[in-house]
Order: C-alpha cells, then structure tokens, then sequence
RNA sequence: GCCCGCCUGGCGGAAUGGUAGACGCAGCGGACUUAAAAUCCGCAGUCCGCAAGGGCGUGGGGGUUCGAGUCCCCCGGCGGGCACCA
C-alpha cells in the first residue's frame, strides 16, 4: 500500500469524473435542431411507417408544471422510442389559447388577454425546449391564432350545411348583479364567485352541435378502440347512456293551458301500477302553468331556479317538491287518478323532463314519496318473498323478481313485464317503446371575448344568416373594454354592426364565442398542414391520422375525447378526412402530487418556506423557516397554486437537469397512476445519471477500440453478454407496455451488473456492448445524457442516437441453462430447486420431493396431488 | 347523489392465478476522508428463535382454487368526472 500523501494522482479520482449537465443538455439540443431530427413532411414518402405521438397540448397559464413535465416526458420516450424503432414519427406542440383566465388577468390586471397570452406561451415554450422533447417545433400553433380559429370558423360553417348545428334555448347560470353567465366553476354555493350574489338560471337562445346525431355510432365504435383503457370506455359508454324504456302519455284530469296529456319517459314500465305520483321539472310547461296561477308554485320554480345547473349541485341537493293540485289519469287502471308535482330532481334535459313516480321501486321516488307522504305499492316481489305479508323496509327494491299487483302483468318477470307492459301501451295508443339516451346536444355558445367568434349574422329580415366564406376570418376586434360587466364582444362600439350578407341592410353579429372545447376537438388534425389555407389537406390528414398514441389526463376522459369523436365525424361527413376515429391509442397518466404544509395559523406554505427535521423514530416534522413555528405536514394532494404545493420544474432542471427530471417522473411509479414529487427521490435520479456517467468514463481506457465484437466470450464475459441482452429484451418488452417504472428498474439492475462483473477473458468487449447498450436503451428517457455516454464510446460516430435503430437482443443469449423451481406443499413455499432447463417432470418431482426442508413438511404423509407448473412452480397436495 | 378508478414494508412501487416486497428513496452498519460531502461495500416486512426454521402479512370481512396481491361478493377509505375550468 502506497502512502496517499506522497503520490501524486494524475487522474481525476473517479468520484471526481461528473457529467456536466448545464453544459451538454444545451449542446444535445441544438445537434438535434440542426440536424433537424424530428421534422418530417406533411405527406410522408410511399412505404413509411408512419406513427403519430401527441400529447394533450397545454392550457398557456405562464409556467409549465410538474404534471406537463409527466405528460411530455411520457410522449417523449414513446416518440423516441418510435423513431427507433423505424417509424417516421410525428410529434408536434402547441397551445389551447382561448379561455377565461386570459378574460379573469384582463379584468383583474388592466392586461389585454391576447398580450398575456402570446406572452405566457413564449415562457412556457422556452421551458418546454429546456426538457429536451423530441418535438418538431415547426408545427407549433395556438389556438387563438387567427389562422387557426379562422379556419374554425369555416368548419362550423360546413357543420352548419351538413345539418349538425342547431339554436336551441337552453339554461345558463345566470349573475343578476355583475349581468354575466357564469361558468359552474365561477358558481360556489349558488352565489357568484364575484358579486356574491345569488345565482339564477337564465334561458338563452344558443348554438348547438347536434353531437346525439351519432350517439348510436359514438357508443357501438367504442368497441373498435382496442388501444384505450377500458374506463374510458365504460365512462364515455355510460355517459352517452342508452337505456330503453318507453314513453308514457298520461291524460291529464282536467286540461291545462290547452294541454291535455303529459309525456313521461320511462326505463320501468313494469312498474307502471306502483305509480303513485307524477313529477315535472321546473322549466317543464306544466310547471309554468302551475305558476302562473299558483303564486306558491311559481315560488316554488323560482327557488328551483336558484339551484343552479350542473348535475352535481341538482342530486346531491335535498330532493323537494310541490304539489300542483293536476291530476293525470292512469293508463291501465281505470278511474284511478295520481297528483302531478313540481319536483327539483327530475331534469328537463333528460327524457321528457317528466317522470311518474314508483316509490316501491326506485331510490329517489322512496325518499320522495316518504318526505311528502306519497303512497308506495310494491309490484315487484323480491325471490322467495311470500306476496301476502311483504312489505318493504326503509329501501326501495330495485332488482329483479315477480311482478304482483299489476292486473296483467301478475306474475312476469321484469324484462317480460316491460314488453308486455309496452305492448299494452302501444295498443292503447298511450306510449311506445324506445331507445333513449342520456347524451344531450353540445351547446358552444359562450358569452366571453376571449374565444373564436361564432360565425353568424343576425338579421332582422333574413334572420340567421352564415358569414359567406369570402369573409372569413370573423376576427376578434383588439380594442375592447373589459370594465363594464357583461359580455365585451356585445359591448363593443361598432364590431357586431355588419350589412346582412343577403340582403344587405344594417345587421348585427353573433357575439357569443365557442366553447374551447371546439378548438380542442380537431387540433391534432390541424397539426397535419398547419400552415393550410384550408382548415386541413386532405393529403396531410388522410396519411398521419389517426394519432397513434394519444396521452394525456384521465380528466379529459368524457368531455374533451368524446368531443374529438365526434368532430371527427364531423369533419369526416363534410369531406375534410376519412377516419371517424382520431385516436387510435389512448393512455391516461394519473396526476403529479407533493405534500402540503399549513402554518398555525392555517395558511398554506411553499416546500422551500418548510425547514424539515429529522426524529431517530424517523418521523419527519418541520417548521417554518425564519419564524420557528411548526409547521402541519398535511396530506399528499394533487398540485395546485391554491395548495401552494408546486414545484417549479424550471428550478428543478436548474438544479439538476433534464435528464434527472425526466428520470425521476418516469423511475418513481406506474405513469397511469398519480405521482407524488419527493426532492429525495430527484436527488437520487440524479445521483443515477452520474453513476452510469462514471462508470463508461472510467471504464473507457481500459476498453478495446469501438466495433470490437464480443462474440465468443466465456465466463463472467458471458454472464455480462447475457445480463445485457436480457436487458435489451426487457427494457424493450416494458417500454411497447408503457411500464416505464419497470424500463427504469432494468436499466438500474444492468447497471449494477456492469459495475459488479469481475475481470475475466474478453470482458473489455463485453463491457464496451454493455455500456454502449446502456446508453442507447436509456435513451428515450435521458436523451442527452445518451448522446454525451454515446459520443464518449464512440467518438467521431456519424450518426447521434436520436438516429440509431434500436438495438435487438440475441436470442442466444436470452437462454438460460438451468432455472430454479418453488417447491410448496399445500400451496406454502417450504424450499427451492435448480433443475436443468430440459428436466422432465419425474425428475422434478423427485428432486423437489427430496430437497431436505419438504421432506421435514412431508413427513411421510402420503401425496394425494402432484402439480408442476413449467419453469414456475411445484406442489405437493398431502 | 350518479358514473369510473385506486388501496402491497417507514415511503414510491415490482409481481402471465404460481418463490410477495424486484428496483429506487429514506434508514442503519462499515470502508475511504483530518473532517464533511461525494463514492463504494453490506443489512433491512413483521413477530418468535442463538440458529436451523417457523407464525403472521398485499385496506377489512367472506368465497372460488392444489395455490389469490391478482378472480367473485360485501364493507371501508381516498381520488377523477358530472356537460360553461381546461
């Protein structure tokens, strides 16, 4: 042993060799933009493998976070990878522009929403180009580009030709005192998020999509997409919601406002003699009826009217009702008679806005019933339930079982009590059977500047007219007030005063904006020809669509992927492409989350204002930096501003990297399951892509020139060679799986294998196929640091590994010799054998029976059952 | 309220119905260092046991099976969506 003191050291020790980040992930980057590695033509050449990777684009708040840095990592490593394996790969970004936070800055900071947008996107574009993305910038757009919402507006007139828009009236949440429409975001319980004031439901005539055209195609089509989780599909299934039933007309008693009948739609006309009321909803004719002669029931619409419009707020609100005093005629019982009620739970935009109540049967006309003393006659008896004595507890019964008390239908069971119940009706001439569906029209009519506006022309003689083609774009005006409360489009001077384009006298244009969902429902198919004077190029779309990897929240798994089906159609049935699918594969990553700290006082706290200790026990606490005082480590919640639990990804590539941050999101769990952030958890990452950095550096000298092969090798030379194609097979079966947590647990095991093989004939060689394998299988996912291990191995190589095929495993290798078996008895893992891989099963089951621990287990009862499961498992039965 | 998911060591997680806890993080012990950082080596579900080994163990309860984290039923907790947030 040499005295340390006394020797020089000429070599950097090996802890002292560090990949320099801050300098080669710039360098990377601009290699791959000059040698423009990810572009590809609008129409790619004849025999290419085309394969179109897309993530959801991104919402321009100003600052990407953590939950983009998932979402296009994930991408990232499926367009790498695909470009790898031979595809020609598109993969393009862009920004859905439009939206109320750019009209919430206008209001609240003076801003203009077009200024604070385009500015926002240039941060995050610059931020997203931190990353490393293999994304083909060319393509960028954002949707409120004129050039993009323009072309919007072409299409929505050529849905408009085609029969798939319609005005309807529709109900909106309504803001009497700042006189606005507010989204239900803005509605926090019932009151205006702004003026505090009650909110109201409004009626407004608005643009629709007629999207319920295709509810029977968007339902059926759901089982082609093989490539989409199947909660998606069972969510958007039940979304559109078919259900069949019938449509009941009951006579009303006595006729009202000209009315003579009431129209129930119905999924259990089985139960039609347990009805015991009839209930409207609020907005339904009868209801307004009752109200204009009943002071009380035009109260009572009123407060219904308060309840606000989603879903949410109308059933998880106490159900009430109000007796109307009208009376509908039973259609089989004759002379039986049953109240009509206005009732806060039945929606007018489902079925027929009316239902007839049977309590005995159905969860919410039970508790309805029960509150207002309604009456509750059981006519469906539960199996084995004796007829005479039943009587129901405090639920209803909803399953299956013996109809009674129906005259006719006595005795039937549910599904042909139904069909006889339907048949009876359509005999009477009081009902049909039909298909209903839950599904409603899509209404885009937004009543906001910042949008694309809606491209029509109010006449008073010509009434709606479309704006002719000719005079498109309908461009937003720049010069707009946002004090005055109210819709600005609508306030502007002179921007909605036009000539009719048909006859030509003073008119007014549309003023309501489209819902952005529009502009997100047909974007990937502009991303085809985004610099098309036509909405799309039929070439362009007809070669790259479908988008062959869709990714992105599994919030966006109804709305926003429903609507891109049905836009597609659209956009097919108007002659702008063939496909009625836009994404062929779809996958869902969960959500990025970090710990959330309070103060004593209850405020929320950044991480970097938390000072954190450390007990033995291993519990953590902490307190606030500066002040002292301890701080509550609340739960691990999705990341939010309002949470103060974000982590700023620009400060984390600052600190350690692409690379490190792109590792850590894929490393730390499945990428369809929600994340939690952990800076312990980056540090590690990070300390990883410095270990393979080392390991081919200070491995380098002693290995044999570049292209020496590594056939033939024998002993640990060999176990390596096996150790790295089995690698090579798995990390690839992992990433075709989107298992990238697993990819990065094979690339860590390879790594401690590298760094474990001992010295032996031919290990140079072996070594320099393991490492150079290293790099291009950790590619996709830490490009750079691929590049930079890639040109120290192979200094002056041609080709980057953005451009190298991907590497095939040798099956040769892949074989193992001899394999090791479980041995159970009774199903308990009682010891182990190595057998050779060609056993055949007697030998097996003797050596399992012999191996020493289960003997003692055995112990000489005799085995009933021998099972050997191949390669898995063998079990004794005793 | 309705629809859809998820639940495995201290933590994130791995596991075609077949050796539960791979891999990582945190932790502990050691090496190196004047020291620290960094790095390297090792230990580690839990309980009993010197050990060999055994008991328990995948949110709780039941079931199917030679065998269940995995399939079925019930219950609990957490999360996503609910049509004007994106």
């Amino acid at each position: 042993m040499t005295d340390a003191s006394t020797v020089s050291h000429p070599d950097p020790r090996p802890q002292e060799i560090r990949h320099d980040f801050k300098n080669a992930e710039p360098r990377w980057q601009a290699a791959w933009e000059g040698r423009a590695c990810f572009a590809v033509p609008d129409v790619p050449p004849a025999g290419a493998k085309k394969y179109y990777v897309l993530e959801m684009f991104p919402y321009p708040s100003g600052k990407i976070h953590m939950g983009h840095v998932r979402n296009y990592t994930l991408g990232d490593v499926v367009a790498r990878y695909k470009r790898a394996r031979g595809h020609m790969v598109m993969h393009p970004m862009g920004w859905d522009a439009f939206g109320l936070p750019a009209e919430n800055a206008a209001r609240e900071r003076g801003i203009h929403p077009g200024t604070w947008t385009y500015q926002n996107i240039a941060n995050m574009r610059a931020e997203l180009k931190r990353m490393g993305l293999s994304i083909e910038w060319a393509r960028e757009f954002a949707t409120c580009d004129v050039e993009y919402y323009g072309r919007q507006q072409k299409l929505f007139l050529d849905f408009f030709k085609a029969g798939l828009v319609e005005r309807k009236e529709s109900w909106v949440n309504w803001d009497p005192v700042d006189g606005t429409v507010l989204a239900n975001e803005q509605v926090i319980d019932g009151r205006g998020w702004r003026s505090g004031a009650l909110v109201e439901k409004k009626q407004l005539s608005q643009w629709f999509f007629s999207i319920t055209k295709y509810a029977p195609d968007l339902l059926e089509a759901l089982g082609s997409l093989d490539r989409w989780p199947d909660r998606v599909k069972l969510m958007q299934a039940n979304w559109i919601g078919r259900s069949e039933g019938a449509r009941v007309r009951f006579r009303l008693a006595a006729t009202v406002a000209g009315t003579e009948e009431v129209e129930v739609f119905t999924t259990r006309p089985d139960t039609l003699f347990g009805m015991s009321f009839l209930a409207v909803a609020a907005e339904h004719p009868l209801a307004a009826a009752a109200a204009a002669r009943d002071p009380r029931a035009a109260e009572f619409v009123a407060e219904c009217r308060r309840m606000g419009t989603s879903e949410a707020a109308i059933e998880q609100a106490e159900k009430r009702g109000y007796d109307t005093g009208f009376r509908v005629a039973h259609p089989f019982i004759e002379g039986a008679t049953f109240p009509v009620w206005i009732a806060n739970f039945v929606l007018m935009e489902y079925g027929t806005g009316a239902i007839f109540g049977c309590p005995a049967h159905d969860e919410r006309d039970f508790e309805f019933a029960t509150k207002y003393g309604l009456g509750i006659t059981p006519v469906v008896l539960p199996p084995g339930a004796n007829p005479a004595g039943f009587a129901l507890g405090d639920k209803a019964y909803t399953d299956d079982g013996a109809i009674f008390n129906s005259g006719f239908l006595d005795g039937l069971d549910v599904p042909a009590a139904k069909r006889r119940a339907i048949e009876a009706l359509e005999a009477k001439g009081q009902g049909t059977g039909v298909v209903n569906w839950r599904l409603r029209d899509w209404g885009v009519s937004r009543q906001r500047y910042w949008g694309c506006p809606i491209p029509f022309i109010h006449c008073e003689a010509c009434g709606v007219v479309p704006v002719p083609d000719e005079q498109l774009p309908v461009k937003l005006p720049e010069d707009v007030d946002f004090s005055k409360p109210g819709n600005p489009l609508d306030n502007h001077p002179t921007w909605k005063h036009v000539a009719c384009p048909s006859c030509g006298k003073p008119a007014r244009r549309e003023t309501d904006t489209c819902d952005t969902f529009v502009d997100s429902s047909w974007y990937f198919a502009r991303f085809c020809s985004p610099r098309a004077e036509a909405p799309v190029t039929r070439a362009a779309v007809d070669a790259w669509l479908p988008v062959d990897q869709y990714i992105g929240g599994i919030e966006h798994a109804i709305l926003h992927l429903l609507y891109s089906r049905f836009f597609t159609r659209g956009m097919r049935d108007t002659g702008h492409l063939t496909v009625a699918e836009p994404f062929e594969g779809l996958f869902t990553q969960g959500m990025v989350t970090h710990e959330s700290y309070k103060d004593p006082e209850g405020r929320w706290l950044y991480p970097e204002e938390v000072e954190f200790n450390l007990a033995p026990d291993g519990t953590r606490s902490g307190v606030v930096k500066g002040a002292n005082t301890p701080v509550t480590i609340g739960r691990v919640e999705a990341m939010s501003k309002s949470k103060r639990n974000t982590v700023d990804p620009g400060a984390i590539i600052d600190k350690y990297g692409a690379d490190t941050a792109r590792w850590f999101i894929l490393s730390d769990n499945p990428p369809e399951r929600d994340m939690e952030w952990t800076e312990a958890g980056v540090a590690g990452a990070y300390r990883f892509t410095q270990r393979i950095y080392r390991l081919a550096a200070t491995a380098l000298p002693g290995l044999p020139p570049a292209g020496t092969p590594a056939e033939g090798a024998a002993g640990a030379a060999r176990k390596l060679r096996q150790v790295t194609h089995r690698t090579i097979a798995a990390v690839t079966e992992a990433l075709d799986g989107f298992a990238f947590n697993v990819a990065v647990a094979r690339i860590h095991e390879f790594a401690n294998a590298i760094g474990d093989a001992a010295e032996g004939d031919g290990m140079g060689a072996a070594k320099r196929e393991a490492l150079e394998a290293i790099a291009r299988l950790s590619s996709p996912m830490m490009p750079h640091l691929a590049e930079e291990l890639w040109s120290l191995l192979r200094p002056g190589e041609e080709n980057l590994v953005a451009q190298l095929p991907w590497l095939e495993a040798d099956p040769a290798l892949l074989k193992a010799e001899s394999l090791t078996l479980a041995v159970q008895v009774l199903g308990k893992l009682r010891g182990t054998i190595e057998v050779p891989v060609d056993a055949d099963e007697a030998t097996i089951f003797a050596a399992a029976e012999a191996e020493e621990n289960v003997q003692r287990t055995i112990a000489g009862k005799p085995i009933r059952k021998r099972i050997h499961v191949p390669g898995r498992v063998v079990n004794f039965v005793v």
